[in-house]
DNA sequence: AATGCAGTTGCAATATATATGCAGCAACGT
DNA sequence: ACGTTGCTGCATATATATTGCAACTGCATT
């Protein structure tokens, strides 16, 4: 999407679209509908993934380059405490990414691939064993690790 | 353990207790047996959890101070990279612990308690599901947040 | 016991990720 | 249209982690 179009939809504020989805949210949360954070939302959108805040800024700013670091630093951390985003520390930083269908996250240590299994599919197995423990699980976000199918195949075959 | 005990310990260097158990580890992997190495490795011992580097350095320092903090980063990044070590990301930062039986932990994000499960406990409930995704889990080390029993318990009451 | 060398160390400088104080500006309700 | 409150940009601060280099030390060899 081109800065100009982007603008426009932001200027409009119609509620069409993802941005629309999202704009919504933010507006039932009580949080202004301001060009940063829609632009946040919208490149977490399109890339359907978890990005660091780093490559985040640098796609918005693709778009609007007057937006600051920091500013997607404060963003990021008021939209995931509003539940509006998801986050999953890794690698000495943050991932996040839109929070929609609770799910949780695998990590292939070896390609950095970043999956997703939603929560029902893996909360029951879980609890069952964590509460033994007296533990109570997050029913999402959590951050699994091991290899992809794609990995386990290359290092089956370099033997 | 006092300065001086330590000090004689390593220089005894006759491979008994805590500190010969982990000698021999370092041996076994042609680590060298210096005194910040193993002054680390004994307070993990004591402390029986995991500890980020600065504490860590912090409690290495009560009995060595001479014991730079960079050291304490390079020594646990090496020996985890060796397996002597288990680490945990958290926080921003990362947790290091003896790499003890093969384990997962559980972190009560309330209170920050970190504790563990034995990896045969969790393991077969984890792969069952994740084999379905195509993804073959790490049999150890994984992070399950959640609450522990007592801040399961205060949140309850509070209400 | 003395010796040589590679692995280790301490220090200081540096990189990287994240947080914040403040003055101006813009979104939203009225 | 307008004022209030929340948001933003900038500059700066902090915390965690990394690295270059010269000096040193553990360990194998003699």
């Amino acid at each position: 999407m081109k800065p100009k179009d982007a603008a426009t939809a932001f200027a409009r504020g119609d509620g069409s679209g993802v941005n629309g989805d999202m704009e919504k949210i933010l507006i039932r949360l009580g949080l202004r509908r301001t060009i940063p954070r829609l632009t946040i939302l919208e490149v977490l959108a399109e890339a359907g993934t978890h990005l660091s805040v780093l490559p985040l800024h640098r796609r918005v700013a693709d778009t609007f380059p007057m937006v600051n670091l920091s500013m997607v630093y404060r963003n990021v951390t008021v939209m995931s405490e509003h539940g509006v985003l998801h986050s999953v520390e890794h690698g000495g930083e943050t991932l996040f990414g839109l929070a929609e269908t609770p799910h949780h996250h695998l990590l292939c240590e070896k390609c950095g691939l970043l999956a997703e299994v939603p929560a029902d599919r893996l909360d029951p197995a879980l609890a069952s064993v964590l509460s033994g423990v007296g533990f109570e699980m997050d029913s999402a976000g959590q951050l699994l690790r091991g290899r992809c199918r794609r990995c386990r195949h290359a290092s089956r075959d370099a033997r």
